[in-house]
DNA sequence: CAATTTCTGAACCGATTAGTCCAGAAAATT
DNA sequence: AATTTTCTGGACTAATCGGTTCAGAAATTG
């Protein structure tokens, strides 16, 4: 374990999820890790074990740290349609932030890793039916504040939004055009009226 | 040049760009190139350049051999929502496919290199502002042909069948669950009408 | 301060990486 | 068949890869 002074292993979990987030897995090396984690090669494999190892709790923690605040907004008290359009509008206005550049880490690991990596994988797929669950939350709520009709599948839409979400995310990745990227916010936000 | 008997520079880009698209640019090595592709390594670098030359031949070559016949099928004389609707099926058709299985390479490449190789990226963007125009095609006539309301933008919706595309690809790769897909098929499809 | 626990830096491992080079094999040309 | 062009296999860099090990530094504990 990390006894040096200061040292936070949810920190450095952090910022190895950042490296992971920002390189992929396979362009990251330990060298990457160690120097953005702030600890020896050695610590490093005491307390995380491998390099895959430390990729899957970077995907853990990639769900407590981005998944689950975007339920937390979707699941909130707001209006439900709002909260959908906001996941969106995030997206659509932070294009030029580093972050949304980045994009899903999720999506990156499902891209470089889904077809060999089964673990992974399931992390993914872990990720995407947490925001699944919760945008089906937001669109009941919708339903009941009679902002989407009563007769729409909320498990249907709720698929569709996370697909979409991940659609904009990948052609936000090639072209961070903010128009085109409104564009397609729109024709998502309008199948729910 | 390759003087080879029987050796085909055509069929070679093909076996390269089949390596690229199942293992990602990193995780392929110049051993995988040479083997896939039946020559030495000199022949390689002679004929190709370096390996990151060769990737963005085989993205070229990616948009002939299946951006290009998608297009073909969405500017061809079918019905405009037919085509639309067959290009959606044929993934969910395939999700059991190897080839589904790999998704978009436009896709992988944009996630894995797109932040880093901009000329990469160059290529992601044309492949799909290709799709985009042909999409694009396909909605105006079905617009004509009574199908599409003709006060939808043509363009705007365009823009959201490529996202949903990529969107239902990047799903698929992390959850290979037909109805899930046909879902959100479904609603993509839904508004269109 | 002394004893103990905990962490590090560096050396080291075998494997692999992208890329270069050239003598000689193989094909094409004559 | 002889010559010329073209390609290959393998040897060769120099660097990096993930991973292991351990003596000794550093922090904690007593």
């Amino acid at each position: 374990m990390a006894r040096q002074r200061g040292f936070d292993p949810q920190e450095a979990l952090n910022h190895a999820l950042l490296i992971f987030w920002k390189k992929g897995y396979r362009s990251t090396s330990l060298r990457d890790l160690t120097r953005a984690m702030g600890l020896s090669k050695s610590s490093l494999y005491d307390t995380y074990g491998d390099k895959r190892q430390l990729l899957l709790a970077t995907l853990k923690r990639y769900q407590d740290l981005v998944i689950e605040p975007m339920a937390a907004v979707l699941e909130s008290d707001r209006p439900g349609c709002a909260a959908i359009e906001s996941i969106f509008q995030d997206v659509i206005a932070g294009v030029q932030n580093e972050e949304v550049k980045r994009g899903c880490f999720l999506t990156n690991c499902a891209a470089e890793l889904a077809p060999h990596d089964s673990e992974a994988s399931q992390a993914v797929r872990d990720g995407f039916a947490r925001l699944e669950s919760a945008f089906e939350q937001a669109i009941q709520r919708a339903q009941v504040e009679g902002d989407i009709p009563a007769g729409k599948d909320s498990c249907k839409l709720a698929r569709f939004l996370v697909s979409s979400l991940n659609g904009m995310r990948i052609v936000a990745k090639a072209n961070a055009d903010r128009k085109s990227l409104q564009d397609v916010a729109d024709a998502v936000l309008s199948t729910l009226g």
